[in-house]
This record gives structure tokens, sequence and C-alpha cells, in this order.
RNA sequence: GGAGAGGUGGCCGAGUGGUUGAAGGCAGCGGUCUUGAAAACCGCCGUAGCAGUGAUGUUACCGUGGGUUCGAAUCCCACCCUCUCCGCCA
């Protein structure tokens, strides 16, 4: 959520930052309703002020033992004007909110302005695109034909786009998590959390999925709770509603969960594999910074993802995300994107982001530089440190050999207690 | 799921429908005293919106949302959460 004062005494580059989103809005309604509304507020309150004088009179007079009949029908008929009042500001508020929920966050100066995803900036690439001297397969096929994925029965007893993973397939995706998570913990400095996976509609427009992308997101039945669609929306919302002392600043958190996502709108899209389902394993980064250092705190960020990739020996690429192409509550995003063989690409495996105080605006998340100080909003980041199908499938098909073995990259041997997948 | 108790400021804790934004205490901040510290004493000590260059004024907020009333922390209704006991359960 963007400041609606930012916003009145900044038109111009609101407008100008929505067009680069491709969501071109005209804010002229918007500044005139507002306007309205601090018209009707001044009023309002007028009355209200001289209510609140008038009863005073009242209980003064009543304590004398005089009469207020007057004063009181009088105050009835201002009570009366004030209910009005009210009850249009409430709906002017209302509609001002529905407005301001709905305007994405401003791009960073340095975000590239672009369309879509052909606009974005390769910032740097990792290794090389893994060489075969023989045609390698998909993931899907090798985790099939090893028996550690089985996509059918899964279609079975669920439905499309999920996954059973058996034997050492279910093994490599706790290796992951655990490897990725101690990487985190005791390398990187950050705190392990293990959330809930279901939350309420505050949380989750607390983070910006809703209102807008109500679609996306799995609903409980009869229930206003939701399926996380990623471990940033319990970790972030942990602080929502509060005030932090400085010196706790930054915290960095890192979370294992599972994901949940309805992919409307994505139907045909990556239909076979891991790569899009509606339940996947994710751990998380998630960081509340000072508003001065997130961008550092972002580079900080990636590079902790990064390393992941590089201990696992895996080809990657960072991006910089245009404005066209980024999330509707991120002012800049790196997505790393890892080597897929199967596909000739490269394809997302983490998407790190600063969101300003964007999140920590519609959260109320905010913190005291000292103890008389007013409170200000901190900045919030996160990053996928990563998402684990996706690193299942990249292993598979980076680490295949010509008799359809995976070899298991070092550092995971450890979890795995085996070399390879045979 | 059933029965009961309760949700007030950073914390504890008062609060007959009428100067209660809210007593008192603790913590915190500033000061007096002291070589320094402690103790004692004095003062300050919530958040947000609106108007104003500013001093300041004003409104709202006592779990949440409605209602009654000239006036609600206080009365009524619904919901949420916490605690205790019972039942069920990994």
């Amino acid at each position: 959520m963007l400041d609606i004062k930012f916003i009145r005494e900044n038109t111009k580059v609101v407008e100008d930052a929505l067009k680069n989103r491709n969501m071109p809005l005209a804010l002229d309604g918007f500044l005139q309703l507002e306007k309205d509304r601090r018209g009707i507020l001044t009023a309002v309150e007028a009355l209200k002020s001289e209510r609140n004088q008038a009863s005073q009179e009242i209980s003064q007079i009543k304590k004398a033992g005089g009469d207020a009949d007057d004063k009181i029908a009088a105050m009835r008929a201002v009570g009366d004007k004030i209910a009005a009042l009210d009850g249009q500001l409430r709906e002017m508020e209302e509609q001002l909110t529905a407005l301001v929920m709905n305007i994405p966050n401003l791009p960073h100066k340095s975000v590239p302005v672009g369309k879509d995803e052909h606009d974005n900036a390769e910032m740097r690439k990792w290794g090389e695109p893994t060489q075969f001297f023989f045609e390698p397969k998909g993931h899907w096929e090798i985790g099939e034909k090893l028996n550690i994925l089985d996509f059918e029965r899964a279609a079975k007893v669920t439905g499309a786009r999920f996954t059973f993973y058996r034997g050492l397939g279910a093994r490599l995706e706790r290796s992951l998590i655990n490897f990725m998570l101690d990487l985190h913990t005791r390398e990187h400095g950050y705190t392990e959390f293990f959330p809930p996976f279901i939350v309420n509609r505050e949380s989750m427009t607390g983070t910006g999925q809703l209102p807008k992308f109500e679609a996306d997101a799995f609903k409980l039945e009869g229930l206003d709770y939701f399926l996380i669609p990623t471990a940033e929306v319990p970790v972030t919302n942990l602080h929502r509603g509060e005030i932090m002392p400085v010196a706790e600043l930054p915290l960095h958190y890192v979370a294992y969960s599972a994901c949940f996502r309805s992919e409307a709108g994505a139907a045909g899209r990556d239909t076979r594999g891991l790569i899009r389902q509606h339940q996947f394993n994710k751990v998380e980064l998630v960081k509340f910074t000072l508003p001065e250092n997130s961008y550092d705190e972002l580079e900080q960020l990636t590079a902790n993802a990064e390393k992941v990739l590089q201990l696992l020996d895996l080809p990657y690429r960072v991006i910089k995300l245009c404005t066209g192409d980024m999330g509707f509550t991120s002012a800049m995003t790196y997505d790393i994107e890892v080597w897929l063989p199967s596909q000739g690409c490269y394809r997302e495996i983490s998407s790190c982001s600063n969101f300003e105080d964007f999140q920590a605006r519609r959260a109320d998340i905010r913190f005291r530089r000292d103890s008389k100080a007013k409170p200000e909003y901190v900045h919030t980041l996160n990053g996928s440190g990563l998402a684990i199908g996706r690193t299942v499938s990249a292993i598979l098909e980076n680490c295949q050999q010509p008799d359809g073995s995976v070899v298991i990259p070092e550092v995971l041997r450890p979890y795995m207690g085996v070399d390879v997948i045979k």
C-alpha cells in the first residue's frame, strides 16, 4: 500500500509508475474523492466537538439540578447530522481503501522500464549450461524411470499438478530442505521458523496477496482461512501491528513450508513435471530492515540464495525484473534462474524482492529509532532460498548419467546416505 | 464440541453512563542531590487522522463489529481470542 499523502503530493510519479507496470490508471477520481472525504471529515469533527462540549454542559446542569431538555433536544438533531455524515464518510473510505489497496508498489529508480520478461536485465551468470554427450531427458522421465516420482498415482489420488515422491526421491526432497535450512541458519545467520500453513484474511492482505489476487489462493470452505502460497505470508505477518525497538533490526528469518497455489490462469503451462504444482515445498528467507539498509540487504539475501546453487554446483543466472514483469508488491526483484537441460533454458528457482515499506504499511510493522522517536515503517524483503521441487528438477536433469542414474551433489550426500540414485 | 472465567496504555492493575486518554504501581526518559552510582524527590512518559508555516486546536481508539443514549471503557447484541474444567484426538 502506498501512502495516501504521497499519492496526493506525487500524483504524476504514481501515474507514470502505473503506466510502466502496464496498469495505466488515472488518479483524478481518487484525488477528488480524497478531497471530498477530508471536507466531510472536517465538518463532522466540528459537529462532534460541539456535541462533546454540550455533553459536558448537560452533565453540569444536571449535577446542579437544572433542566437541560432544550440542550438535549438540540443535540439530538446534531447527533442525527453526525450519523448521516459518518455514513457518507464510511462509504468514501471504503471506496478509497479499495482503490489504494489495488495500486501496486512503485518500482525502484534502478529498475529497467519494460513491458514483459523480454525486457529484464541479466545481472550475472554462474557456471556454464551443462554439456551432455547424450540426449538429456526431462526430470519427469528420469524420476519415473528411477521410480522416485509418481505423477500418475498423484493424479488418481488428488488431481493434476500433484506428485508423489518415493524412496530416494522423497529423501532428496527432505535432504534439500534440511541442507538449505542448515546453510541459512548456520552459515548465513538466519533464525529458523516453522510457520502455520493456514492464515487468515488479515495476513493475506498484509503481504499483498489480497484483495487483488484472491483467485490465486486456496480458501478453506466456510472459513476465512487460506492455504499459504508462500511462507512469506505467515513469517512477515509474525510482526503485524508491532512497533519494534531499533536494536532488534535487522531480523533475518528462514522458514520451510509447503506452498499452495491454485495456478489459476496457468492452464496448459508447465503441465509436465515438478515445475508448476498446486503444492510444493520451499525454504523462504524473510528480512525486516531499516529503510536505509534494505537494498544492501537485498543484495545479501540474493547472494545467500545463490550460495545454495553454488554449493549444489548448478548453473544459474541472476536477472533483474523490469517494471512490467515485477510482482504487485515489489519495488525491486532479482530472479535467480537455474539451467534446465530439458528446456534448454534458465528457469526461475528463486525470486528475491525488496518491498520497501509497501507491506509494512499494509501490515503496520514499525520500529522506533529511540524511545522518543516517532514510529517509522520497516522495510520488508523476502526471497526463496530455494524452491525445493524446482531444485529437485534441476538436480535430476543436470546430474543425470547416460544410464539414467543421477549423481547426488556432494554437499547432499551426508543427507542422502548415497552418492547415486539408480 | 460442552460448562465457566476473562480480554483496559510497554507491563501489572483500578474504573457508580457525564472534565476518564483513562487512578495507582512498575519499567523507560529528563532533572535535583552525589566525586560517581544507588536511594529519595520533581517532571515527562500511547497511536493515528484532519486543520494550521507554527504554537496549537480537534477527532478517533479500553479484543473486533454493530446497537441504545444528548453523552459509552462502563448498558445491549454478534463475533474473535485467552485461561480453567469435561469430552474427543495426532
